[in-house]
DNA sequence: AGTTTCGGTGAACGCATGTTCACTGAAAGG
DNA sequence: CCTTTCAGTGAACATGCGTTCACCGAAACT
């Protein structure tokens, strides 16, 4: 259980640094799977990690710290899996089960990350709720920038780009939130989750096309 | 700030009981502002209520039960808010509206009661998570056999139906996780929150006219 | 009037919390 | 080789935690 600092091999200071510092990471993603951030407990944390309580102190100089890091790190993951959709051609019809698809693998190798958000973006810590709305923001301009270029959609204002993204993206943190569960570790769940939110984004896109194509 | 039970009228043994169960019912509305359930502590929500901490177990043997009791308080009021939509006649073209203007109205009323599913519906007490989950499934099903009603989806499948609900639902309760922030006790952000709401709730439904009418 | 019921009290329990501080010992740098 | 740097240590701190228990006093019941 416990990733504890043990240099079985000589290690530089600042590898040594690094591997104590993603070790708390990761720690915190894995007790955050069952319980709020605003519930984590310093001693516990570092407990898992196999280190004492102060050591903590010299890799972040409070929780929130380590709240806004884990932040950085969930949406470096987001931003990954849009530049993975991009990277295909964007053939605007297997678009969506293209992004689902790629949803769902990201989700398998980070699912931390994604529970992560899922969790906090309405939780109870204000620091680390205020970054991931700043970031959602900041992701749903992306998303409606690159909407803008699907067919059908060319012709379409800002203002209604963005409430589409705003749609995908509910439907997406929504979707990430119910991987929470236990049950949706049984991969049949996961199956259902994952096809519900490939069906209610066709039906949201498909009828966007036949939206009046400008106002606001 | 405590409301605390001070019978400046005589009152009975019952009114009594039933007044410091309420007086803990809204404490603890009053903190989850601010805070996970998770994190709620039963020493700060008793002197808040103006009682001692060993009072809390003559009204609920335990926290996870208040969080039981605030989740079925909770879903009443979401309840009686479909049932006031239902009692305007179903106009269809001004059903979006008025479902809106509803929602608006009682969120002004019960901000609190929407805060809490919006914030613990993925949060980290696992009895509460699964009750929140239970009984939005409920009013999915609710929603459905209200939308087949609808001009446009008379003719969709039952599975259709249950994805459009599901997609009507994630968009309310993010609106409602949305209204969480300080930032949304301004009337403007809040009114800013509920015409995005509005105009996505119409953009959906208008574009779901235009989807297939049957089919898995 | 006498007895029972019961919501609220206050002390006490053992334990976990975040943070402080002076410290150690090995790596890094002169 | 000697000095500096610094991640990790371990004791100590005051505070807060949930839960227990015997007790009180007024309402409720007979």
């Amino acid at each position: 259980m416990s990733s504890s600092p043990v240099p079985r091999v000589p290690e530089s200071r600042s590898e040594r640094k690094e591997r104590t510092r993603r070790a708390i990471l990761d720690a915190a993603l894995d007790q955050l799977a069952d319980e709020s951030f605003g519930s984590l407990s310093l001693r516990r944390l570092t407990k898992q990690v196999g280190i004492v309580p102060t050591a903590f102190y010299r890799h972040f100089s409070t929780l929130d710290e380590l709240g806004l890091a884990l932040v950085d790190e969930s949406f470096a993951t987001l931003r990954a899996m849009i530049r993975d959709v991009r990277r295909g051609e964007p053939a605007p019809d297997t678009l969506i089960d293209r992004s689902v698809d790629v949803l769902s693998a990201q989700l398998d190798a980070n699912m931390a990350h994604f529970r992560f958000i899922g969790r906090e973006r309405y939780g109870g810590v204000t620091v680390v709720r205020e970054a991931i709305a700043r970031e959602l923001a900041l992701f749903e301009r992306e998303l409606a920038t690159d909407l803008a270029r699907m067919p059908g959609l060319e012709r379409w204002g800002a203002a209604d780009l963005a409430l589409l993204a705003g749609i995908f993206v509910n439907l997406m943190v929504a979707a990430a939130g119910e991987m929470v569960s236990p049950e949706a570790e049984d991969a049949a769940v996961r199956r259902g989750i994952e096809d519900t939110l490939r069906r209610q984004a066709r039906m949201v896109v498909v009828g966007a096309a036949g939206w009046r194509p400008l106002g606001g």
